[in-house]
DNA sequence: TCCTTATTGATAATGATTATCATAATCATG
DNA sequence: CATGATTATGATAATCATTATCAATAAGGA
């Protein structure tokens, strides 16, 4: 299961001389088996359902070298931890989010996308990734606002 | 001194029921004194330069309420707490951050804002504010890191 | 297999934020 | 302007997410 994600693992860890563990390949499994948008919580949780000897801080630890090897992106939330989604074959996207009812939509805006790369352009800078949320009330929540 | 921002309190905790404090003041002017993008620490130091009293959990409570009463806005950073900039009269703007140096440059893009309400409408949200930050490598760090 | 080095899990430590609570300050009202 | 109901304060403890420490274990190249 996970052959390609497993093989980006390995790749990645060869190249600094780190070791693939068992404690990795089951985060990796537990993660990538659940919904994108987790907390570490939630990782932990299902890597025990695994195994339950892991340990918490493994599994900090296991997904801050994920984000680095590509498997993983992370974002802060405004209120609890942070959050991790699967990057790996994982087109980029940005986030439209319900305030009321917390509903999230994906989404990618090639006109979003173009004009931030002017913005790179006119400010002489080299892009490396960019974040975009965008906060309002899904169209559920509005109709129940105005009523 | 910033008469219009303590109006702007004024109004928004009589329309509560709540106090117009000392406390509240002195977070007040000192928020306003300093220079946007601060930590609550910041502001902390600051408040006690004016008033040597003034307690931490104070300080977090006003600007929470500061940011409710649109004289602040909040942001998560992905490392240390929370940072707080000016909201009132301080025009929307979004930010390109340098992951090397960490400098930031506040810009505004008509071009991404229209796109954003575009974003909305197909998907019948009701717009609610957004949160834009675009990471890259600064002129000088670019030049520094291609040598 | 052996040996060096990285990794693990438990636990303590940290740092940011929030809750608690007795005391003090605010302000609408009489 | 004194009163009283209520909110706010500051100190402290509590909580939550995350990181550091460390002795014991596992990986993997020689």
């Amino acid at each position: 299961m996970h052959r390609e994600e497993r093989a980006v693992l390995e790749r990645y860890l060869k190249e600094r001389g780190l070791k693939m563990t068992a404690a990795r390949e089951t985060v990796l499994e537990a993660f990538l088996g659940l919904e994108t948008h987790v907390t570490v919580d939630d990782i932990l949780e299902a890597a025990r359902a695994l195994d339950p000897g892991i340990g918490q801080a493994t599994v900090f630890r296991t997904m801050k070298l994920f984000a680095d090897a590509g498997l993983a992106r992370e974002a802060c939330r405004d209120d609890g931890g942070r959050q991790y989604e699967h990057a790996w074959r994982h087109a980029h996207h940005d986030h439209l989010t319900c305030v009321d009812c917390g509903k999230v939509v994906e989404f990618v805006d090639p006109a979003i996308e173009k004009a931030q790369e002017a913005v790179y352009r006119r400010y002489g800078f080299t892009s490396s990734g960019h974040r975009l949320e965008l906060f309002g009330r899904c169209p559920d929540c509005s109709k129940k606002r105005s009523r």
